[in-house]
DNA sequence: TAATTATCAGACAAATAGGTCTTCTATTCC
DNA sequence: GGAATAGAAGACCTATTTGTCTGATAATTA
């Protein structure tokens, strides 16, 4: 688990809303969690925070709910992650050594400072849009989403 | 955190005994626990692991302890990781999404796989062998474990 | 035999992560 | 205004991980 589950969750959500067509319409929560199989209450909360750190907009009453704050270009998975998990979840040396820095290394100091550097540029290289555009040519897919929610209920 | 912190101690003993001149000597879990900054009997449990998954051998009564059962050439830090944390510990999606694969890519899929082969590599390409070797030419250092533990007890 | 040390089984506690629910307030529609 | 719909806040529960401890057994040394 490099990231934890909320975050995951969180990441379902504003990449379910980018893929979007109409970027304006605010959509309810309780959808988004049926939609990204992310538990609702859960999910709300997830929501709050994406909506503090200005990710999110929300609006209340009938025909409301989150959309994203920002064009598509404007956000990164590294946003959400930084709102949800912090920027410094990947900062903590692999062995859990306090004092491991590049002038006092751990045995595999070098080699996980490479590691960050990757799995920063995984989530922050490519922003929304050039995500968006995977999935609409068929690179890349979110049916996972649907496939996983027919599981659990295979045997009712 | 990539590993778990019993994964993390796991690391830690192996190192430390793989530092060791005397690598035929039986050391007291008791011992290592208090060198390796980890409760002595959660290192108990995790060493009970490594020992029935052929990674150290034990010996019972006076001197006895538990000490590396192969060659340094013959343990990397992955089978530590295969032993406590599972092979499978990488293996996950991203996004948490089960059917992700190669052929039904979640939009990190791609970039996620070269990021597990990097954590590979970094945890079975060098044997204890090369890392005692990095340790005894001053490249990386263990001396963190002594650091770390003075922090607790500084204000006693 | 006495002391030492690992092994094994298991209870138990603390901390964290994950998940659920209720109540309250804000907004909008009619 | 009143109903309906939404988020906000926070209590609360559950599962997992981490950590602590006890008691019994086994092997080994001296």
């Amino acid at each position: 688990m490099i990231l934890s589950k909320a975050c995951e969750y969180g990441i379902r959500v504003v990449l379910l809303l980018a893929a979007e067509d109409d970027p304006d319409t605010y959509h309810p929560v309780r959808m988004l969690a049926e939609r990204c199989g992310s538990p609702q209450y859960f999910l709300s909360k997830i929501c709050g925070k994406l909506t503090r750190d200005g990710i999110l907009t929300s609006y209340k009453g009938p025909n409301g709910g989150v959309a994203l704050s920002r064009p598509l270009d404007e956000i990164t998975l590294m946003h959400v992650v930084e709102s949800i998990d912090g920027r410094d979840r990947f900062d903590p040396c692999v062995l859990g050594l306090e004092p491991c820095s590049s002038t006092m290394p751990c045995p595999v100091h070098e080699e996980w400072t490479g590691i960050k550097t990757a799995i920063l540029s995984m989530l922050e290289k490519r922003n929304l849009k050039a995500l968006v555009e995977d999935l609409a040519t068929g690179k890349t897919t979110l049916k996972l989403l649907f496939a996983e929610q027919s599981v659990p209920t295979a045997g009712e």
